[in-house]
DNA sequence: GCATCAATTTTGACGCTGTCAAGATGGGCT
DNA sequence: AGCCCATCTTGACAGCGTCAAAATTGATGC
Protein backbone atom coordinates (compact mmCIF):
# COMPACT_ATOMS: atom_id res chain seq x y z
CA UNK A 1 0.00 0.00 0.00
CA UNK A 2 1.65 2.89 1.51
CA UNK A 3 3.53 5.47 -0.98
CA UNK A 4 7.11 5.27 -1.32
CA UNK A 5 9.89 3.19 1.41
CA UNK A 6 8.01 1.90 4.72
CA UNK A 7 4.45 2.10 5.21
CA UNK A 8 2.76 2.09 8.46
CA UNK A 9 3.79 1.15 11.94
CA UNK A 10 2.95 -2.57 12.80
CA UNK A 11 3.22 -3.93 9.05
CA UNK A 12 6.85 -2.30 8.20
CA UNK A 13 6.19 -3.18 4.39
CA UNK A 14 9.85 -3.25 3.37
CA UNK A 15 11.78 -4.64 6.50
CA UNK A 16 14.03 -7.32 4.94
CA UNK A 17 16.00 -4.96 2.72
CA UNK A 18 15.91 -1.68 5.06
CA UNK A 19 17.86 -4.78 7.42
CA UNK A 20 20.05 -5.25 4.89
CA UNK A 21 20.96 -1.50 4.42
CA UNK A 22 21.23 -0.73 8.41
CA UNK A 23 22.73 -4.26 9.06
CA UNK A 24 25.74 -2.85 6.43
CA UNK A 25 25.72 0.30 7.58
CA UNK A 26 25.96 -0.89 11.41
CA UNK A 27 28.76 -2.58 9.70
CA UNK A 28 30.81 0.05 8.38
CA UNK A 29 30.46 1.87 11.36
CA UNK A 30 31.39 -0.65 13.92
CA UNK A 31 33.10 -3.58 11.95
CA UNK A 32 31.21 -6.87 11.68
CA UNK A 33 32.07 -8.08 15.09
CA UNK A 34 29.90 -4.63 16.21
CA UNK A 35 26.86 -5.98 14.46
CA UNK A 36 24.45 -7.94 16.56
CA UNK A 37 21.21 -8.85 15.70
CA UNK A 38 19.55 -6.80 18.54
CA UNK A 39 21.23 -3.45 17.64
CA UNK A 40 20.03 -3.83 13.74
CA UNK A 41 16.26 -3.87 14.85
CA UNK A 42 16.89 -1.07 17.74
CA UNK A 43 18.19 0.41 14.69
CA UNK A 44 15.48 -0.34 12.25
CA UNK A 45 12.83 0.64 15.35
CA UNK A 46 11.61 -2.96 15.07
CA UNK A 47 11.88 -5.71 17.50
CA UNK A 48 14.94 -7.72 18.73
CA UNK A 49 12.84 -10.99 16.83
CA UNK A 50 11.30 -9.38 13.85
CA UNK A 51 14.46 -9.74 11.81
CA UNK A 52 13.78 -13.58 12.29
CA UNK A 53 10.98 -13.78 10.16
CA UNK A 54 13.30 -12.10 7.09
CA UNK A 55 16.66 -14.03 7.94
CA UNK A 56 16.36 -17.38 9.71
CA UNK A 57 19.62 -16.50 11.07
CA UNK A 58 22.28 -13.90 11.66
CA UNK A 59 24.40 -16.25 9.17
CA UNK A 60 21.78 -15.33 6.67
CA UNK A 61 21.79 -11.97 7.28
CA UNK A 62 25.45 -12.08 6.31
CA UNK A 63 25.38 -14.68 3.91
CA UNK A 64 22.89 -11.74 2.19
CA UNK A 65 25.26 -9.05 2.21
CA UNK A 66 27.88 -10.90 0.92
CA UNK A 67 25.72 -11.45 -1.70
CA UNK A 68 25.47 -8.07 -2.18
CA UNK A 69 29.00 -7.44 -2.51
CA UNK A 70 29.18 -9.84 -4.92
CA UNK A 71 27.17 -8.10 -6.98
CA UNK A 72 28.91 -4.90 -6.57
CA UNK A 73 31.88 -6.29 -7.40
CA UNK A 74 30.72 -7.90 -10.87
CA UNK A 75 29.16 -4.93 -11.55
CA UNK A 76 32.78 -2.72 -11.19
CA UNK A 77 34.84 -5.53 -12.59
CA UNK A 78 32.39 -5.60 -15.89
CA UNK A 79 32.99 -1.67 -16.47
CA UNK A 80 36.41 -3.17 -16.81
CA UNK A 81 35.97 -5.67 -18.76
CA UNK A 82 33.33 -4.03 -21.35
CA UNK A 83 35.51 -0.47 -21.77
CA UNK A 84 36.21 -0.88 -25.31
CA UNK A 85 38.40 2.17 -25.05
CA UNK A 86 40.97 -0.18 -23.16
CA UNK A 87 44.04 -2.36 -24.85
CA UNK A 88 44.67 -5.39 -23.64
CA UNK A 89 47.68 -4.50 -21.85
CA UNK A 90 45.42 -1.60 -20.18
CA UNK A 91 42.80 -3.44 -19.08
CA UNK A 92 44.46 -6.51 -17.45
CA UNK A 93 46.23 -3.20 -14.85
CA UNK A 94 43.11 -1.69 -14.67
CA UNK A 95 41.53 -5.02 -13.92
CA UNK A 96 43.48 -5.81 -11.22
CA UNK A 97 44.01 -2.32 -9.59
CA UNK A 98 40.16 -2.32 -9.56
CA UNK A 99 40.35 -5.40 -8.01
CA UNK A 100 42.47 -4.55 -5.23
CA UNK A 101 40.62 -1.12 -4.82
CA UNK A 102 37.11 -2.64 -4.36
CA UNK A 103 38.67 -4.94 -1.66
CA UNK A 104 40.55 -2.36 0.19
CA UNK A 105 37.54 0.04 -0.19
CA UNK A 106 35.11 -1.98 0.81
CA UNK A 107 36.93 -4.27 3.15
CA UNK A 108 33.86 -5.26 5.73
CA UNK A 109 32.19 -6.74 2.17
CA UNK A 110 34.97 -8.26 1.34
CA UNK A 111 35.16 -9.79 4.67
CA UNK A 112 31.69 -11.46 4.10
CA UNK A 113 32.32 -12.48 0.67
CA UNK A 114 35.20 -14.77 1.18
CA UNK A 115 35.54 -14.72 4.96
CA UNK A 116 34.77 -17.96 6.47
CA UNK A 117 31.61 -17.14 8.72
CA UNK A 118 29.78 -17.56 5.54
CA UNK A 119 31.48 -20.34 3.32
CA UNK A 120 32.92 -22.15 6.37
CA UNK A 121 30.73 -21.99 9.43
CA UNK A 122 27.72 -20.21 7.83
CA UNK A 123 25.64 -22.10 5.39
CA UNK A 124 26.03 -20.40 1.86
CA UNK A 125 23.11 -20.07 -0.01
CA UNK A 126 22.39 -21.51 -3.10
CA UNK A 127 22.23 -17.84 -4.97
CA UNK A 128 25.40 -17.08 -3.28
CA UNK A 129 27.23 -19.81 -4.57
CA UNK A 130 25.91 -19.25 -7.58
CA UNK A 131 26.93 -15.68 -8.03
CA UNK A 132 30.60 -16.58 -6.74
CA UNK A 133 31.13 -19.38 -8.91
CA UNK A 134 29.95 -16.89 -11.74
CA UNK A 135 32.55 -14.71 -11.12
CA UNK A 136 35.18 -17.08 -10.88
CA UNK A 137 34.18 -18.60 -14.08
CA UNK A 138 34.41 -14.83 -15.61
CA UNK A 139 37.67 -14.97 -14.50
CA UNK A 140 38.73 -17.46 -16.28
CA UNK A 141 37.60 -16.49 -19.41
CA UNK A 142 39.04 -13.44 -19.34
CA UNK A 143 42.18 -14.93 -18.01
CA UNK A 144 41.48 -17.38 -21.28
CA UNK A 145 40.96 -14.17 -23.53
CA UNK A 146 44.34 -12.62 -22.33
CA UNK A 147 46.26 -15.41 -22.78
CA UNK A 148 44.96 -15.58 -26.68
CA UNK A 149 45.52 -11.99 -26.77
CA UNK A 150 48.94 -12.51 -25.82
CA UNK A 151 49.71 -10.01 -22.69
CA UNK A 152 49.29 -13.31 -20.62
CA UNK A 153 51.68 -16.47 -21.03
CA UNK A 154 50.10 -19.03 -22.75
CA UNK A 155 52.29 -21.95 -21.22
CA UNK A 156 49.96 -22.14 -18.11
CA UNK A 157 46.58 -23.77 -18.30
CA UNK A 158 43.89 -21.05 -17.28
CA UNK A 159 41.89 -22.51 -14.69
CA UNK A 160 45.06 -22.76 -12.81
CA UNK A 161 46.68 -19.99 -13.95
CA UNK A 162 43.60 -18.47 -12.33
CA UNK A 163 43.80 -20.25 -9.28
CA UNK A 164 47.16 -18.59 -8.87
CA UNK A 165 46.24 -14.77 -10.00
CA UNK A 166 43.26 -14.93 -7.76
CA UNK A 167 45.65 -16.42 -4.56
CA UNK A 168 47.98 -13.85 -5.69
CA UNK A 169 45.19 -10.77 -5.26
CA UNK A 170 43.30 -12.14 -2.19
CA UNK A 171 45.89 -13.01 -0.18
CA UNK A 172 47.26 -9.47 -1.12
CA UNK A 173 44.11 -8.16 0.21
CA UNK A 174 43.49 -10.53 3.42
CA UNK A 175 46.93 -9.66 4.44
CA UNK A 176 46.58 -5.59 4.61
CA UNK A 177 42.86 -5.83 5.19
CA UNK A 178 43.86 -8.03 8.43
CA UNK A 179 46.13 -5.47 9.40
CA UNK A 180 49.04 -8.02 9.03
CA UNK A 181 51.54 -6.37 7.20
CA UNK A 182 51.85 -3.35 3.78
CA UNK A 183 51.09 -0.23 4.26
CA UNK A 184 47.74 0.33 1.81
CA UNK A 185 50.04 3.13 -0.55
CA UNK A 186 52.58 0.59 -1.60
CA UNK A 187 49.40 -1.52 -2.86
CA UNK A 188 49.04 -0.05 -6.79
CA UNK A 189 52.70 -0.70 -6.82
CA UNK A 190 52.49 -4.53 -5.45
CA UNK A 191 49.83 -4.76 -7.63
CA UNK A 192 52.30 -3.51 -10.94
CA UNK A 193 54.83 -6.23 -9.08
CA UNK A 194 52.44 -8.82 -9.65
CA UNK A 195 51.35 -8.39 -13.36
CA UNK A 196 55.37 -7.86 -13.86
CA UNK A 197 55.89 -11.46 -12.33
CA UNK A 198 53.63 -13.51 -14.08
CA UNK A 199 54.00 -11.55 -17.66
CA UNK A 200 58.26 -11.53 -17.23
CA UNK A 201 58.48 -14.04 -19.99
CA UNK A 202 56.34 -11.95 -22.43
CA UNK A 203 57.58 -8.89 -21.52
CA UNK A 204 61.35 -10.35 -22.31
CA UNK A 205 60.98 -11.65 -25.49
CA UNK A 206 61.01 -8.39 -27.79
CA UNK A 207 64.37 -7.37 -25.96
CA UNK B 1 48.70 -32.58 45.54
CA UNK B 2 47.65 -33.99 42.82
CA UNK B 3 50.16 -36.21 41.55
CA UNK B 4 51.29 -35.40 37.62
CA UNK B 5 51.37 -32.21 36.25
CA UNK B 6 50.15 -30.20 38.45
CA UNK B 7 50.18 -29.53 41.79
CA UNK B 8 47.87 -28.49 45.21
CA UNK B 9 44.49 -27.67 44.59
CA UNK B 10 43.84 -24.17 44.77
CA UNK B 11 47.25 -22.52 43.26
CA UNK B 12 47.27 -24.41 40.17
CA UNK B 13 51.18 -24.03 39.69
CA UNK B 14 51.09 -23.84 35.90
CA UNK B 15 48.12 -22.44 34.93
CA UNK B 16 48.97 -20.23 31.96
CA UNK B 17 50.52 -23.25 29.90
CA UNK B 18 47.87 -26.00 30.94
CA UNK B 19 45.48 -22.86 29.89
CA UNK B 20 47.59 -22.65 26.44
CA UNK B 21 47.50 -26.16 25.82
CA UNK B 22 43.55 -26.53 26.58
CA UNK B 23 42.67 -23.68 24.18
CA UNK B 24 44.62 -25.15 21.57
CA UNK B 25 42.51 -28.45 21.71
CA UNK B 26 39.68 -26.50 22.56
CA UNK B 27 39.92 -24.41 19.13
CA UNK B 28 40.92 -27.51 17.23
CA UNK B 29 37.74 -29.94 18.64
CA UNK B 30 35.29 -26.87 18.08
CA UNK B 31 36.93 -23.81 16.05
CA UNK B 32 38.02 -20.71 17.23
CA UNK B 33 34.50 -19.78 17.58
CA UNK B 34 33.64 -22.71 20.06
CA UNK B 35 36.31 -21.07 22.57
CA UNK B 36 34.82 -19.69 25.30
CA UNK B 37 37.31 -18.66 27.92
CA UNK B 38 34.42 -20.17 31.00
CA UNK B 39 34.35 -23.78 28.88
CA UNK B 40 38.10 -23.40 29.44
CA UNK B 41 38.65 -22.90 32.65
CA UNK B 42 35.99 -25.44 33.36
CA UNK B 43 37.86 -28.00 31.17
CA UNK B 44 40.87 -26.69 33.17
CA UNK B 45 39.12 -27.40 36.13
CA UNK B 46 39.17 -23.97 37.63
CA UNK B 47 36.98 -21.19 37.89
CA UNK B 48 35.92 -18.75 35.18
CA UNK B 49 38.07 -15.56 36.18
CA UNK B 50 40.98 -17.56 36.92
CA UNK B 51 42.54 -17.15 33.25
CA UNK B 52 42.02 -13.25 33.66
CA UNK B 53 45.31 -13.21 36.01
CA UNK B 54 47.42 -15.09 33.39
CA UNK B 55 45.86 -13.13 30.27
CA UNK B 56 44.55 -10.06 29.96
CA UNK B 57 41.64 -10.98 27.93
CA UNK B 58 40.63 -13.18 25.51
CA UNK B 59 42.58 -11.34 22.77
CA UNK B 60 45.32 -12.02 24.60
CA UNK B 61 44.86 -15.92 25.15
CA UNK B 62 44.54 -16.10 20.83
CA UNK B 63 47.66 -13.44 20.61
CA UNK B 64 49.83 -16.26 22.63
CA UNK B 65 48.34 -18.76 20.87
CA UNK B 66 48.93 -17.27 17.62
CA UNK B 67 52.36 -16.33 18.58
CA UNK B 68 52.81 -20.54 19.74
CA UNK B 69 51.77 -21.01 15.68
CA UNK B 70 54.47 -18.73 14.60
CA UNK B 71 57.30 -20.51 16.74
CA UNK B 72 56.19 -24.52 14.84
CA UNK B 73 55.94 -22.44 11.76
CA UNK B 74 59.27 -21.39 12.48
CA UNK B 75 60.50 -24.52 12.90
CA UNK B 76 59.34 -26.43 10.09
CA UNK B 77 60.54 -23.88 7.61
CA UNK B 78 63.73 -23.48 8.93
CA UNK B 79 63.95 -27.39 8.91
CA UNK B 80 64.03 -27.59 4.93
CA UNK B 81 66.30 -23.56 5.07
CA UNK B 82 68.66 -25.47 6.79
CA UNK B 83 68.63 -29.23 4.73
CA UNK B 84 72.35 -29.35 3.62
CA UNK B 85 70.84 -32.32 1.21
CA UNK B 86 68.55 -29.91 -1.08
CA UNK B 87 69.67 -28.29 -4.13
CA UNK B 88 68.21 -24.73 -4.37
CA UNK B 89 65.36 -26.08 -6.82
CA UNK B 90 64.03 -28.80 -4.40
CA UNK B 91 64.68 -26.58 -1.68
CA UNK B 92 62.31 -24.07 -3.44
CA UNK B 93 60.01 -26.35 -4.16
CA UNK B 94 59.65 -27.98 -0.68
CA UNK B 95 59.55 -24.43 0.93
CA UNK B 96 56.41 -24.20 -0.84
CA UNK B 97 55.05 -27.51 0.04
CA UNK B 98 55.54 -27.25 3.68
CA UNK B 99 54.01 -24.20 3.61
CA UNK B 100 51.26 -25.01 2.70
CA UNK B 101 50.87 -27.97 4.04
CA UNK B 102 51.35 -26.68 7.73
CA UNK B 103 48.53 -24.08 6.92
CA UNK B 104 45.82 -26.91 5.70
CA UNK B 105 47.21 -29.14 8.83
CA UNK B 106 46.87 -26.68 10.90
CA UNK B 107 44.33 -24.38 10.13
CA UNK B 108 43.13 -23.11 13.10
CA UNK B 109 46.70 -21.95 14.15
CA UNK B 110 46.79 -20.17 10.96
CA UNK B 111 43.91 -17.95 11.40
CA UNK B 112 45.12 -17.06 14.63
CA UNK B 113 48.25 -16.14 13.55
CA UNK B 114 46.92 -14.51 10.64
CA UNK B 115 43.40 -13.48 11.07
CA UNK B 116 42.13 -9.91 12.08
CA UNK B 117 40.92 -11.03 15.74
CA UNK B 118 44.84 -10.86 16.16
CA UNK B 119 46.33 -8.42 14.06
CA UNK B 120 43.41 -6.02 13.16
CA UNK B 121 40.84 -6.09 15.94
CA UNK B 122 43.05 -7.60 18.91
CA UNK B 123 46.45 -5.39 20.17
CA UNK B 124 48.98 -7.79 19.09
CA UNK B 125 51.68 -8.25 21.63
CA UNK B 126 54.97 -7.05 21.23
CA UNK B 127 56.59 -10.37 21.36
CA UNK B 128 54.26 -11.61 18.29
CA UNK B 129 55.01 -8.60 16.36
CA UNK B 130 58.77 -9.45 16.88
CA UNK B 131 58.58 -12.92 15.67
CA UNK B 132 55.99 -12.56 12.57
CA UNK B 133 58.32 -9.96 11.23
CA UNK B 134 61.61 -12.07 11.97
CA UNK B 135 59.64 -14.58 9.83
CA UNK B 136 58.83 -12.06 7.47
CA UNK B 137 62.31 -11.40 6.89
CA UNK B 138 63.88 -14.53 6.66
CA UNK B 139 61.33 -15.49 3.81
CA UNK B 140 62.63 -12.20 2.41
CA UNK B 141 66.49 -13.48 2.61
CA UNK B 142 65.51 -16.88 1.19
CA UNK B 143 64.00 -14.91 -2.23
CA UNK B 144 66.91 -13.04 -2.42
CA UNK B 145 69.13 -16.05 -1.65
CA UNK B 146 67.56 -17.83 -4.62
CA UNK B 147 68.01 -15.14 -6.74
CA UNK B 148 71.42 -15.31 -6.78
CA UNK B 149 71.34 -18.49 -7.11
CA UNK B 150 69.81 -17.99 -9.90
CA UNK B 151 66.34 -20.42 -9.26
CA UNK B 152 63.94 -17.12 -9.20
CA UNK B 153 64.53 -14.25 -11.58
CA UNK B 154 66.54 -11.63 -10.69
CA UNK B 155 64.25 -8.65 -12.52
CA UNK B 156 62.61 -8.05 -9.15
CA UNK B 157 63.83 -6.29 -5.72
CA UNK B 158 63.32 -8.90 -3.35
CA UNK B 159 61.55 -7.45 -1.00
CA UNK B 160 58.45 -6.86 -3.51
CA UNK B 161 59.14 -10.17 -4.96
CA UNK B 162 58.35 -11.69 -1.43
CA UNK B 163 55.37 -9.55 -0.97
CA UNK B 164 53.89 -11.14 -3.86
CA UNK B 165 54.76 -14.98 -3.16
CA UNK B 166 53.36 -14.43 0.45
CA UNK B 167 50.44 -12.99 -0.96
CA UNK B 168 50.08 -16.34 -3.05
CA UNK B 169 50.90 -18.38 -0.42
CA UNK B 170 48.79 -16.60 1.74
CA UNK B 171 45.77 -16.28 -0.76
CA UNK B 172 45.79 -20.14 -1.29
CA UNK B 173 45.72 -21.58 2.41
CA UNK B 174 43.16 -18.77 2.79
CA UNK B 175 40.61 -19.91 0.21
CA UNK B 176 41.11 -23.29 0.97
CA UNK B 177 40.95 -22.64 4.44
CA UNK B 178 37.64 -20.93 4.44
CA UNK B 179 36.28 -23.14 2.08
CA UNK B 180 35.63 -20.75 -0.58
CA UNK B 181 37.37 -22.90 -3.31
CA UNK B 182 39.76 -25.52 -4.17
CA UNK B 183 39.83 -29.02 -3.09
CA UNK B 184 42.54 -29.57 -0.96
CA UNK B 185 44.28 -32.42 -3.04
CA UNK B 186 44.58 -29.74 -6.21
CA UNK B 187 46.74 -28.09 -3.37
CA UNK B 188 49.93 -29.47 -4.13
CA UNK B 189 49.61 -29.43 -8.10
CA UNK B 190 48.88 -25.57 -7.67
CA UNK B 191 51.59 -25.12 -5.26
CA UNK B 192 53.86 -26.22 -8.14
CA UNK B 193 52.16 -24.08 -10.39
CA UNK B 194 52.72 -21.20 -8.43
CA UNK B 195 56.63 -22.56 -8.87
CA UNK B 196 56.24 -22.70 -12.68
CA UNK B 197 54.98 -18.78 -13.10
CA UNK B 198 57.29 -17.26 -11.32
CA UNK B 199 60.34 -18.90 -13.01
CA UNK B 200 59.06 -19.24 -16.34
CA UNK B 201 61.28 -16.96 -17.60
CA UNK B 202 64.38 -19.12 -16.08
CA UNK B 203 62.80 -22.29 -17.56
CA UNK B 204 62.27 -20.81 -21.37
CA UNK B 205 66.51 -20.03 -21.21
CA UNK B 206 67.61 -23.42 -21.61
CA UNK B 207 65.56 -24.12 -24.56
C1' DG C 1 56.62 -21.33 64.54
C1' DC C 2 54.22 -17.36 63.49
C1' DA C 3 52.76 -13.16 61.22
C1' DT C 4 52.57 -10.90 57.02
C1' DC C 5 52.44 -10.15 52.11
C1' DA C 6 51.59 -10.82 47.42
C1' DA C 7 50.18 -13.92 44.11
C1' DT C 8 46.50 -16.60 42.93
C1' DT C 9 41.83 -18.25 42.80
C1' DT C 10 36.77 -17.85 43.80
C1' DT C 11 32.02 -16.05 44.07
C1' DG C 12 28.81 -12.63 42.68
C1' DA C 13 27.10 -9.63 39.52
C1' DC C 14 26.18 -6.89 35.16
C1' DG C 15 25.05 -6.19 30.57
C1' DC C 16 25.38 -8.08 26.34
C1' DT C 17 24.41 -11.69 22.89
C1' DG C 18 21.42 -15.19 19.59
C1' DT C 19 17.21 -17.24 19.28
C1' DC C 20 12.96 -20.11 20.63
C1' DA C 21 7.87 -20.19 21.90
C1' DA C 22 3.45 -17.90 22.34
C1' DG C 23 0.67 -14.30 21.80
C1' DA C 24 -0.81 -9.82 19.52
C1' DT C 25 -1.85 -7.20 15.25
C1' DG C 26 -3.79 -6.05 11.06
C1' DG C 27 -4.04 -6.10 5.63
C1' DG C 28 -6.20 -8.56 1.95
C1' DC C 29 -9.34 -12.04 0.18
C1' DT C 30 -13.98 -14.37 0.19
C1' DA D 1 -18.26 -9.29 7.90
C1' DG D 2 -15.17 -12.55 8.89
C1' DC D 3 -11.22 -15.26 8.41
C1' DC D 4 -6.35 -16.27 7.41
C1' DC D 5 -1.75 -15.71 7.49
C1' DA D 6 2.18 -12.97 7.15
C1' DT D 7 4.17 -10.00 10.19
C1' DC D 8 5.55 -8.15 14.52
C1' DT D 9 5.97 -8.19 19.82
C1' DT D 10 6.79 -9.81 24.49
C1' DG D 11 8.82 -13.05 27.55
C1' DA D 12 12.20 -16.16 28.50
C1' DC D 13 16.57 -18.91 28.52
C1' DA D 14 21.25 -20.08 28.23
C1' DG D 15 25.53 -18.48 27.06
C1' DC D 16 29.12 -15.06 26.71
C1' DG D 17 33.27 -11.61 28.41
C1' DT D 18 34.74 -9.37 32.25
C1' DC D 19 34.79 -6.27 36.53
C1' DA D 20 34.96 -5.96 41.78
C1' DA D 21 35.42 -7.77 46.11
C1' DA D 22 36.35 -11.50 49.03
C1' DA D 23 38.79 -15.88 50.02
C1' DT D 24 42.86 -18.98 49.96
C1' DT D 25 47.52 -20.09 49.85
C1' DG D 26 52.83 -20.54 49.45
C1' DA D 27 56.68 -17.97 50.50
C1' DT D 28 59.30 -14.68 53.34
C1' DG D 29 61.19 -12.44 57.32
C1' DC D 30 61.39 -12.74 62.35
Amino acid sequence: MSSSTSKSSYHHGDLSTTLLQAAMALIVEAGVDGLSMRKLADRVGVSRTAPYHHFKDKKALLSALALQGFRDYSQQIDAVRNDPKLTPEQQIQQFVRVYLRFALNNPQSYDLMFGQPVWKSGQPSEALHIEAYRCFRNFVDQVETWQKQGVLPASCESLRFTQVIWSTLHGLCRLVIDGVYVESDSIDAIGDTVLKLFRQQLLDRPE
